[in-house]
DNA sequence: CTTGACTCCGTACTCGGGTACAGAAGTAAA
DNA sequence: TTTACTTCTGTACCCGAGTACGGAGTCAAG
């Protein structure tokens, strides 16, 4: 383990990956504490900020938005796993819902395509045309 | 099939189920053409523009955005059938792509969910340790 | 002929996740 | 010391797909 580094902006964004500004719009959101500053103006981020950056991006490619991360980061202080967990049920429900609304897309497009490729050119495009009938395009949010 | 209608844009509004302030922004957008004013000051809308609208979100819920509808409006007059189809064979590989995304954040949430069920309470939670360490959360979007 | 609903038009705001930029001040290397 | 790079701060802007609002005009019913 090194031990607590004194990083400034830069170098603390360059670690982890994310630009200067999101650092700095990180704290602005309240997900990251701006540093007060000591000997001279600049402020020093140190191992436990670097790492909470870390944490905030690997929860954000989970599907996790920033406001979600600051109910993780929350909880992760209180200890609270129950919740911790129930809130990462939630996202998992909420992921299968998204996969199968964009499966559900794809299966009517690829269909469309199948109706598409025999017919001649100077006609209507059928996969246009079914957009304008009452072909079974329907069913997304509705419910 | 019925006459060509003379609707006010309430009356487009509610029969394609979009809000009154939507058919402006699309007209904003060139997505719907702004009929002239005829016979007073209030604009009508005929068959084929309630037509169009109920395209563009037919098309919407398969995916397309509004930029690309344009595209598919301007391809369908044209009746190019050729480009509209590989306009739809992107969205499929686009939409292949996105639950691919989906299903990798769901198989790591999941592992890590499964993780936590066991182990006391008071502890740090598994899930969002998972978050700190260099457990395998990366692979998205580097490529 | 007034009332109330609807329309028109322009502008500004929303959300989520940032990015860009201006201007001043600090800081490190030559 | 000068030059060149960072940092700090605040504000404004980007995307996509709308929503909200204010004031004026218009239209149909009572």
């Amino acid at each position: 383990m090194k031990k607590s580094l004194s990083l400034t902006v830069g170098e603390l964004a360059k670690a982890t990956g994310v630009h200067v500004e999101t650092v700095r719009y990180y704290q602005r959101r309240g997900l990251l504490a701006t540093p007060e500053r000591r000997y001279g103006t600049i402020r020093r981020y140190t191992d436990a900020d670097r790492d909470r950056l870390r944490f905030i991006r690997r929860a954000q490619r989970l599907g996790f938005t920033l406001e979600e991360i600051a109910q993780l980061l929350a909880l992760d202080a209180l200890r609270d796993r129950d919740r911790a967990r129930a809130l990462a049920e939630i996202k998992v429900a909420d992921l299968d819902a998204r996969i199968a609304d964009l499966r559900a897309m794809r299966r009517v497009l690829v269909e469309r395509i199948a109706h598409c490729v025999h017919g001649q050119s100077a006609e209507p495009c059928p996969i246009l045309d079914a957009f304008r009938g009452d072909g079974g395009v329907e069913p997304l949010e509705e419910g």
